[in-house]
DNA sequence: CTGTTAGCGCATTCAC
DNA sequence: GTGAATGCGCTAACAG
């Protein structure tokens, strides 16, 4: 592959001519400018991304690091991060975390290694301390980490009110909730805003919030136990799209109609809520546009544009569908 | 941060003999190796992977390009090659081509600028002989580009006509294919493996073949028309997971049971099948394993090691669910 | 076994 | 406006 100097030989000038009509910078006659041009044209040449690198020390090239591409929250944001570091010139490297902290520790050694210009994290089981030492721009999404480090997150713990008092408002009688990881901020958030709304009911009992660790499997299992041990639950409000699926599937399982014995309702609204039957009705969370965001905020970050808010809050939306019933006021 | 003369001053030195006990190359002394170990600790000195691409050219990055990540199908294959990538110290850069040439085009430009050392394709819009121009190791997982081009790819033929066997063998008296996009050269396999086995059959006419583009929303508006207009249709053959959904909810608006009056098969297995209600039945492709094998080829053409078999055809197998009915032999 | 040195391809002073 | 020279950090001959 043709290099800058063969286009210098070829079009008659130096490698810094060459250089500036490349990065459109200096003053180059129009004349000269052409016979680069042509040269450049001439050889097919491209520049090499690596050379540049290593003398501006900008590689255009950020890390997204999620727990796992393989849950359907993640790629609707990887697609978004995806989308918009295209439009900039960046490309993004992807890596999953499983959420341990070793792993994360591995991808930010790596990546500082390769000389990423900014790194977007989707989780967050590493300690804030780390996370400053690391000399790149950081955003992160979905997870509150700090209040110094740039952040989207949506309004978490308003949702899960809103979730919690729809299912009260259309008669529901005793309400759960299924609850994400201990460690997992947003799913304390939740759980605090079901907790908000429930707290002074006659009926609550801690023993309606049951642990799921945002996945189907073990909210099925939970709910399972939960709806043989407390048949009278007709309400739940799961931390997550995923574990209300597990659910509806305990409740398929056990002859339970939804909405109307058990009604639903999840957090995230991925796209999956409306692949199933019945349709998941869902606090939605503006997943792309928090991809985007954040993609955009990092860009800023990167490039040393003035941010305008370093703490984004986005809003939810609450998705009527199947799993709820219609509340007519 | 500290580079490889810091270390080298340190120690006492020359840069090529830190150089050497870093790339574990040559000989050199017991006692200075652990002069320099230590002053690689004292320094918290890690190499800089652009310098060091600059001058071996190899960047142990690759990229993968998968048509969308959002589609269910690609985060399975994607978590697959990034597993195997990380074994090996490779970095993968992501990369979503809407099934577009342009933007394909486009990703070959700007990853062979940043001297990747292999490609993935899980899409393929592309003109061969593009391909074999880009002077890069690729590998092509799902779709079959040409007999040079090391592939993965499942037994997309069999498994079409096993689909179809299990659909006449339980009872179907007249089974439709719900195909995908003319383009995409599985979709093509699929179907003639389903014609293989209906051609003969008296019901059979080529209106039982409908038009789909993988996706489910196309499908269950096609497969509405088909149900409505030829209510005798008992058995579908969905090209994909995702056109068997689209179906199904057909299905379920118009109030045809499942499986009794409707039986349905998809190809693919990709998870989402097992959380919808009734769980799909399908031919399902060793995804994951699809992604790691490939994964694994290209490494061993990127580091030239020998590669037993340049086109791998994997088997595929039909699990049976919630969309079939049992056959009892 | 170890040091010197010349690239890798490009950006960027500093002269002219 | 343009060119020569230097450096980015590392690897790989080539000497010794």
């Amino acid at each position: 592959m043709a290099n800058i100097r063969d286009v210098s030989k070829l079009a008659g000038v130096s490698v810094a001519t060459v250089s500036r009509v490349l990065n459109q910078n200096g003053y180059v006659h129009p004349d000269t400018e052409q016979k680069v041009l042509k040269a450049i044209n001439e050889l097919n040449y491209i520049p090499n991304f690596v050379a540049r690198s290593l003398s501006n020390k900008k590689t255009k090239t950020i890390g997204l690091i999620v727990p796992d591409i393989t849950n359907p929250f993640f790629p609707e944001l990887a697609r978004a991060v995806e989308d918009v570091m295209k439009i900039y010139g960046y490309t993004v490297i992807l890596c999953n975390s499983d959420e341990d902290e070793e792993k994360e520790k591995h991808y930010f050694q790596i990546l500082k290694q390769k000389y990423i210009d900014g790194l977007i994290l989707a989780t967050a089981s590493m300690p804030i301390s780390d996370m400053q030492a690391f000399d790149v721009p950081i955003v992160v999404i979905d997870r509150i980490v700090s209040q110094g480090i740039p952040t989207v997150v949506a309004k978490n713990k308003e949702g899960a009110r809103l979730a919690t008092r729809l299912l009260l408002k259309q008669g529901c009688k005793k309400v759960a909730h299924l609850r994400g990881p201990e460690s997992v901020i947003n799913a304390r958030e939740r759980c605090e805003g079901y907790v908000d709304v429930v707290r002074e009911k006659e009926w609550f009992h801690p023993n309606l919030i049951i642990q799921g660790n945002y996945e189907i499997k073990k909210a099925f299992h939970e709910t399972m136990k939960l709806l043989t041990e407390q048949p009278d639950v007709d309400g739940i409000f799961a931390g997550n799209d995923l574990m209300a699926i597990g659910a509806m599937k305990a409740a398929q399982q056990l002859k339970i109609r939804i909405p109307d014995e058990l009604a639903i309702i999840g957090f995230d609204g991925i796209t999956l809520g409306e692949m199933i039957f019945p349709e998941l009705s869902t606090v939605a969370q503006p997943i792309y546009d928090m991809g985007a965001i954040g993609a955009r905020m990092l860009i800023k970050l990167i490039e040393n544009s003035p941010v305008d808010k370093l703490y984004q809050q986005l809003d939810v939306q609450f998705i009527e569908r199947g799993t709820t019933r219609k509340v007519c006021d």
